[in-house]
Formats: structure tokens, C-alpha cells, sequence
DNA sequence: GGCGATGTTTCCCC
DNA sequence: AGGGGAAACATCGC
């Protein structure tokens, strides 16, 4: 799925192109893409509402509905939000397609069929309990759904280095890449832009979270948000088939430092970039730069 | 054509 | 509890 950065570039382009249409129909071609509501119930509840406003949570683009509902659009791996005027060419892959009173259309499309269309509460995309100081203490096991669980945006003033610190204490036994790609702890962070991050705070993938030093931390705190709006800035990253929603292509694949470049010279060091699994994803490390946890550093800060 | 990969999330099994 | 692996799908590249 987009992460956030691209999520963003598609809720502002939509901001600008749907705000004040009113919903005239609602159909799906894919039935999962509701599920487990029927499309037909979540067409009658959108037919005659206003979209009020285009924001973004996580990785969930909101379109916001006149009341305190909203509908949330989780792209997955391959969804793309494509806004049409009337008489346009038909796009592949669409699953659902929202009309408007005008003749506009916002279409659903999704190579891959996991992308997921949802009417919520707008009350339940708050940030989960994470502000303030004390840090997230998330029930890994909740059965609530994703976009109720969602922790902080990191693109947030509330997003500090104290944060982060207290976050990776309490869920300090995990690895650092997986724990980035939590969205019950920080919202937004996928696998590339994790990637990135680490290697420019210059932290292994597999370092033990709670064992980070101090300006370790602060490294990766300024390392994500670096990442994360520079991919905004650049209107997102393009690989395969992932476009904005005017269809158009986004910039940040050609800043990648890491992801995807196994054996090609790390841009810091010259060092050849290696490709490992961590956690069942695709991940990618200088292996001069980021260096690898080992028992002894383990046991040292284990002490402090 | 087979195999393994893909920007995500969820579910099941230890 | 939380890590690993597979599944939900379709396509692409080697």
C-alpha cells in the first residue's frame, strides 16, 4: 500500500477536487471491498451526503461526510483513488465507484483486490490514547479495527524525541523495524520509508527497540520525519503501478537510498547495500552504516 | 511456464 | 505475548 507520504499527496489532490460534491451513488463490483457490510447498505448511506473535507490518518485517506461520519479508504498493497469527469476513459481494476450529483466520479481501483472501503465515526480516528507524555501502552491483541487503534502521527508536533523514547521503552523487546511498522504505534510508517529512516539514523533493522541510545532516538525521530515529508514534498514514491489521484506519478522513487538497491554502494559509505528478511518483509541495509546488534552491546546497555 | 517478489493487514499457530 | 508464516489477490520479472 502507499504509506503515508502518498496517502497525503492523495487526500490534498482530492481535498481540492471532491470538497462540497454531493454523493449521488455508491456501487461495488468487488464484494469484499465493504465487507462485511453490504455495498447496497453502505450505498444508501452515502446517497445524498456532502463530502465536507479530505484528510488522511495512518495510512487510511478520509473523506470526511456532512455529520460526524466518515468514509475511510484503505488502499492496501495496489488501491488507487482516481477522480473522473464525465465521458472519461474507463480505468482497469476498479472496484467501487463513488457518482456525484455533477456527473464527477471518484473510482476505486485495486490490482490486488485488498483495499477495503468503510463509513466510521470520525470521534474513532483519534490518535489512541498517545498523547500527552505517557507513552502508548497498546493491547497487542485487540480485536478493535485498525483505524480504531491507530497511534500517533509522526508528522505532529506531539511526536517528540521524549515520545519516541518512553514508545520504544515500553514496547523495547521487540526489533526496531517491525515496531516502526505498527500502525498501533506510530501511524503511517510502511516498509520503505522505514527502510529509509533507519538508514539514515544509522540503525540496524534488527536492534533490540528498548536498547537504543538516546541519540539514537533522536536520530530516528528526526530520520522519519525527514523521510516522511520529503516523500510528501515530492508527491509521493511510484514503483509499479501506484498513482496519485489525478493518475499522475509521484518523485520520491528516484531519492530511494536503500529500498530496493541490494549490491549497489551505499550513498554514505560506498559499502554494498544488502537485502534481508526481517519480519517477513523485503528489507534493506548498509552494512557498514547500520551495524548489526551483537550479545555484547546487548548485555552493555542492558546495564545502563 | 514456474518461482519468487511486491508499497499491507489479518489470522492462526506455537 | 508476540514472532513467524501463510493467506487475502493479481501481476511482473527473471
Amino acid at each position: 500500500m502507499p504509506e503515508l507520504p502518498e496517502v497525503e499527496t492523495i487526500a490534498r489532490q482530492l481535498r481540492e477536487l471532491v470538497v462540497g460534491r454531493r454523493i449521488a451513488s455508491f456501487e461495488s463490483f468487488w464484494h469484499r471491498v465493504t465487507e462485511p457490510v453490504p455495498a447496497a447498505h453502505v450505498a444508501a448511506r452515502l446517497r445524498g451526503r456532502q463530502i465536507t473535507g479530505v484528510g488522511r490518518r495512518g495510512k487510511f485517506v478520509v473523506l470526511e461526510l456532512d455529520g460526524d461520519e466518515a468514509l475511510i479508504v484503505s488502499l492496501r498493497m495496489t488501491g488507487k483513488l482516481l477522480f473522473r469527469e464525465p465521458g472519461a476513459p474507463d480505468d482497469t481494476f476498479v472496484r467501487a465507484v463513488i457518482g456525484f450529483a455533477d456527473g464527477t466520479v471518484l473510482r476505486f481501483s485495486d490490482t490486488r483486490k485488498f483495499g477495503r472501503m468503510a463509513i466510521v465515526d470520525r470521534a474513532d480516528l483519534a490518535e489512541n490514547d498517545h498523547r500527552g507524555a505517557a507513552p502508548p501502552e497498546n493491547p497487542p491483541r485487540s480485536r478493535l479495527p485498525l483505524h480504531r487503534v491507530l497511534g500517533i502521527e509522526p508528522l505532529t508536533p506531539r511526536f517528540t524525541t521524549r515520545w519516541l523514547r518512553e514508545f520504544l521503552q515500553l514496547r523495547g523487546r521487540s526489533a526496531i523495524k517491525p515496531l516502526l511498522l505498527d500502525q498501533r504505534g506510530i501511524a503511517g510508517v510502511g516498509n520503505i520509508y522505514a527502510i529509509e529512516a533507519l538508514w539514515r539514523a544509522r540503525i540496524h533493522p534488527l536492534r533490540t527497540a528498548g536498547l537504543l541510545r538516546p541519540d539514537e532516538v533522536a536520530r530516528l525521530r528526526e530520520a522519519l520525519r525527514f523521510v516522511l515529508r520529503k516523500g510528501i514534498r515530492l508527491g509521493g514514491a511510484s514503483r509499479r503501478d501506484y498513482v496519485d489521484a489525478r493518475g499522475g506519478q509521484g518523485r520520491m522513487q528516484r531519492e530511494f537510498q536503500m529500498y530496493d538497491r541490494a549490491g549497489e554502494p551505499c550513498p554514505r559509505c560506498g559499502r554494498a547495500v544488502v537485502r534481508t528478511v526481517v519480519g517477513g518483509r523485503g528489507t534493506f541495509h548498509c552494512p557498514r552504516c547500520q551495524k548489526a546488534p551483537t550479545e555484547r552491546t546487548a548485555r552493555r546497555r542492558m546495564v545502563r
